[in-house]
DNA sequence: TGTACATCAGTGAACGCGCGTTCACTGATGTAC
DNA sequence: TGTACATCAGTGAACGCGCGTTCACTGATGTAC
């Protein structure tokens, strides 16, 4: 009668691992990182929570399949975003326009799920079981690097500052989304918001303006 | 024999309340706001749980307390920061360097007092019993904007765009400190973070000079 | 094609933990007279 | 100046909660013959 992805159609529920790891991601969606419990999961899927550890070795790898879905559900929303930005006719200002997109979509992703937005950076847990060496946000990290090398491209930033250019463009996207969703801000109104973040926005597109076309440009 | 702000001098205790705050705080800077627990700052001071609603209605009210302990740390440790900026020949310079000492100040604290700096700025109790009406840090908000006024004066930022001026620069420092203590870049070694921190810094400088004498100083 | 049996994926009960919070209480303090 | 007594600041025990995790177990599955 009920499908096998309904709650209990059978004593043995064919793709429970799945199904808990996105039960896990719903919690940190509603409650944080912190909401993500064993039991909570369990709970959610309509099974005992001792059958969890037939699929994770223990909470801690329960939350780290939920940091997964988090990843990508991020990567997909700003991909969305970036697909939107029109082609200009001017490469310079399709390429700032495009490094402006990528840190709107940063931010109204994580306005629009602060919950799943904490849930990809936190975690002190960096084991051996991820390959990345030191960087565990590669999905916006390259995107943003590749915006940066566009600038660079059509001579916007200056090539010898191209690197560890990620850092400034990066923590003003970042401190001002989380600044929104968890700090002083989170009572900001959406116009104050809109007002923050171009702000924001304006001051690292001309804080990058160190290329020849960049000075003409910027100021 | 043992002095009244020794663990159990007499019955009484005589400074509870002062002391719960400061387990509180204590507490805070080991393992952040979540570790702040009624029970763990009466075993800190060495006094029964209950004795805590005494002076604090609830776990809730003694995260405030420590929350308001944690700002004035934050506040005099970026003054102090702040006074070590010599006095530069050139006004314009000097408004810069302070700018910047204040967000070292910043991102300096929230490395050395990782649980003490997300302490400020966790909690979303903006009760009435909060006089300020939209920013619960003024203590570096104020100084950020007695910085970014100085920079009007010498004619760096242009005036039109102070309004608001506040939140590039915050986003920026408040971004990279989060990233840096809980975020991708933890794990960054020491000259990492340095050129990081730089590189921001001078992004975000060179993104505020909007004045006269920024355009020409910033290119 | 049918059946015994190993294997797998769940159940149900229980453990110990630390937490917030409340109850009736007792020891210490200080003030009115 | 001395003392009864109201008031205040603590104690000690207990509650219910949700959590992670482990134990012995049982129902379902699929494969060898």
């Amino acid at each position: 009668m009920t499908t096998p992805t309904a709650a209990r159609s059978s004593y043995h529920h064919g793709d429970l691992r799945n199904a808990l790891a996105r039960a896990a991601a719903d919690l940190a969606a509603t409650g944080g990182p912190d909401a993500v419990t064993i039991r909570g999961a369990a709970r959610e899927v309509g099974v005992t929570p001792t059958a969890a550890y037939r699929h994770f070795s223990n909470q801690a790898d329960l939350l780290a399949a939920a940091r997964e879905l988090a990843m990508d559900g991020m990567v997909v929303a700003m991909a969305d975003y970036l697909g939107q930005v029109p082609t200009d006719a001017d490469p310079v200002q399709r390429a700032i326009a495009r490094l402006g997109s990528t840190g709107r979509g940063y931010i109204r992703f994580a306005q629009e799920e602060p919950g799943i937005f904490r849930t990809c950076f936190t975690g002190q847990l960096r084991g051996a079981s991820d390959p990345d060496p030191g960087l565990n946000a590669m999905g916006p990290y390259a995107l943003l690097g590749q915006m940066l090398d566009e600038l660079v491209e059509v001579g916007y930033l200056a090539p010898e500052d191209r690197p560890g250019a990620e850092a400034g463009p990066w923590a003003a996207v970042h401190g001002l989304a989380l600044l929104f969703i968890d700090g002083p801000l989170r009572d900001f109104g959406p116009a104050d918001r809109e007002a923050a973040i171009e702000k924001t926005l304006a001051m690292t597109v001309r804080g990058l303006a160190t290329g020849p076309r960049g000075r003409i440009i910027a100021h």
